[in-house]
DNA sequence: ATGAAAGCGCTAACAC
DNA sequence: GTGTTAGCGCTTTCAT
């Protein structure tokens, strides 16, 4: 007894076509691949035969053969931070562009992932590496960088790194965003952090000290230890709340919007009136900062820009139009003053 | 005059390998893939080789001759979208458990891309497809379906079509947020609908209109069209805000938290309490809908088990665990009771 | 338990 | 402008 279903026919492969068309694999080849080169008769006759058996080039066999793969491995540490989610779409945008795909190695909370994709690049399975991830992957005793790859970095930039890295310039950013609370007359401004140890917190701290810096010694910093967390935000209000209003600060800069909101939500809960007694700034510019109550003055990051930035960068190199070396790419960010920020309101003692 | 850098030497092959330990290439194909058929000394010296010349298999090669590439084509139409990044997220944990890799495709606003994509999984660049976009990829004249790899379905369905599929149960979700207001006390309900067209809102709509025709057929429907975006939400506040409060709905059931959350900013800034003037349920369960100013009460759809879910699916198909048809898989929803959605006050008139 | 050898499907010299 | 052919690096019979 036959099978009531037969087995679909193996997929039609070049042989067919040429045999169909009448030509050799080679001609198939390059009537598919440099269509200029064969006449046009030919090219007639192998499309029609392409069409005709419904013939789609195997990937597998020209990977090997061309020793490229047309594939870029992009490495984040969350796929479902909605900060890389925005950043993957601009390197998407930029590298479909250029008929590259996307493989995703999202990190999670399992470095024992990382030697499974630091075998990917090994293995030549892609043409580049985007690291979005802050560090150098490893795994299996040998590192991203033995691969014989391009390399490209963004978001968080990986100190002495030999290869290209995008960034925003945290430093100057939060440098401008507490010079905005300046300029509303605020001289007692807190800095809400991330976590102390972060890269990205390190310069935006810096850019606060070199803000109150530059207006005299007297402000001293002011610095409230945070996680980029909603609830980060949360306990620093309450503990803004409990001190008396002398000897608060009038302005907050908070190093996420994340924690900006939390912060707003539950002062206001606490009888605290934003901006009148105490003005806020975020960092990063989640839509949400223009939904909520009061609108969020933040500073925002084009994380679209920077993908897309990474992966120009990247395109450069595994096109060979780059040579690779160190450098730092800064794209630009946004001051958006927004109701959370208001001019020092001076009360009477 | 030598090159100060000598290029890089080219990456070990299987033949190195077993040059240097002395067996064949077959006997290192075998120590690497099933090592218990070799024997023990021989492996050992096959695994010093490799290490010792730093060998990684070409995954190219591999794919070719063993027909199968451990790779899934994730269809996303918009890899920013949160609720996206969060289902990835899920797909992102089920695949790499089972040591698949993930190839995405952001269809973005650009259906020529599809093209691209029906080619990669025409090509068996991949082992199985998973499609959030709600469509079957067409381009170059064929259809996905032709593609002799598995086909799985999520977020929003396909009707009629004859793979597996995986949704949350959007119009029994719907019904339980609609009698969450009736059970507080709520008869004229509106809802604040998305894209009339999409087959998410038609669902959540017939939920609608279920939870209305079950206390009566007193109480009529009451539609409000959305598109899902925040701004929706705006404008249907301002509308509803001019509405004398005697006509006006107590309640409203927005397809999205979104729209949801647009509302009540609007609202409140127009002079209209939540949940005392009017009640609002959302749809969705985003992060923020905790942050806000009321709580926002939602039904949460759990995307990352969404995600899971579907790739586990589209795994049974892909090792031949499962023989693929059509079925519709639902995973749970979560009423989110929250300080937005209250007891019905009545006013004195 | 191991080796020899035949391809997987394609591209790129190299010839004509 | 077109055909012939030699691999790309690996897995997997089939022998031994």
């Amino acid at each position: 007894m036959r099978s009531p279903r037969r087995p679909p026919p193996p997929p039609a492969k070049i042989a067919d076509v040429a045999r169909l068309a009448g030509v050799s694999v080679a001609t198939v080849s390059r009537a598919l691949a440099t269509p200029d080169v064969v006449s046009e008769a030919t090219r007639e006759r192998v499309l029609a035969a392409v069409r005709e058996i419904g013939y789609t080039p195997n990937i597998a066999a020209r990977n090997l053969r061309a020793r490229k793969s047309m594939m870029v491995l992009v490495v984040v540490p969350d796929i479902s931070n909605s900060f890389f989610a925005d950043v993957l779409r601009g390197i998407d945008e930029a590298l479909v562009a250029e008929n590259y795909g996307l493989i995703i190695a999202n990190l999670g909370q399992r470095p024992e992932q990382e030697a499974r994709y630091v075998n990917l690049a090994l293995a030549g399975q892609v043409d580049g590496v985007l690291l979005l991830c802050g560090h150098i992957l490893t795994g299996g005793g040998r590192k991203l960088t033995d691969a014989p790859v391009p390399i490209v970095a963004a978001c968080e930039i990986i100190p002495g790194a030999d290869f290209p890295q995008v960034e925003v310039d945290n430093r100057a950013a939060a440098r401008a965003a507490v010079e905005h609370l300046i300029g509303l007359g605020h001289r007692r401004i807190a800095y809400l952090s991330g976590p102390r140890a972060n890269i990205l917190d390190r310069a935006r701290a810096q850019g606060y000290a070199d803000a109150l810096a530059a207006v005299g010694p007297a402000d001293p910093a002011w610095i409230i230890e945070g996680d980029f967390s909603f609830h980060a935000g949360t306990k620093a209000a309450q503990a803004l709340a409990a001190l008396p209003a002398g000897s608060r600060p009038t302005a907050l800069f908070a190093a996420s919007d994340e924690m900006a909101i939390g912060f707003i939500k539950t002062a206001r809960g606490l009888g605290l009136a934003v901006p009148a007694d105490i003005s806020v700034i975020g960092f990063d510019g989640i839509d949400y900062a223009d939904f909520c109550e009061p609108t969020l003055a933040t500073v925002y990051q084009p994380r679209r820009i920077l993908g897309a930035a990474a992966a120009d960068l990247l395109i450069g190199l595994m096109t060979g139009r780059d040579k690779p070396h160190a450098q730092i790419k800064r794209v630009e960010t946004q001051l958006w003053a927004r109701a959370s920020a208001g001019p020092l309101v001076i009360r009477e003692g």
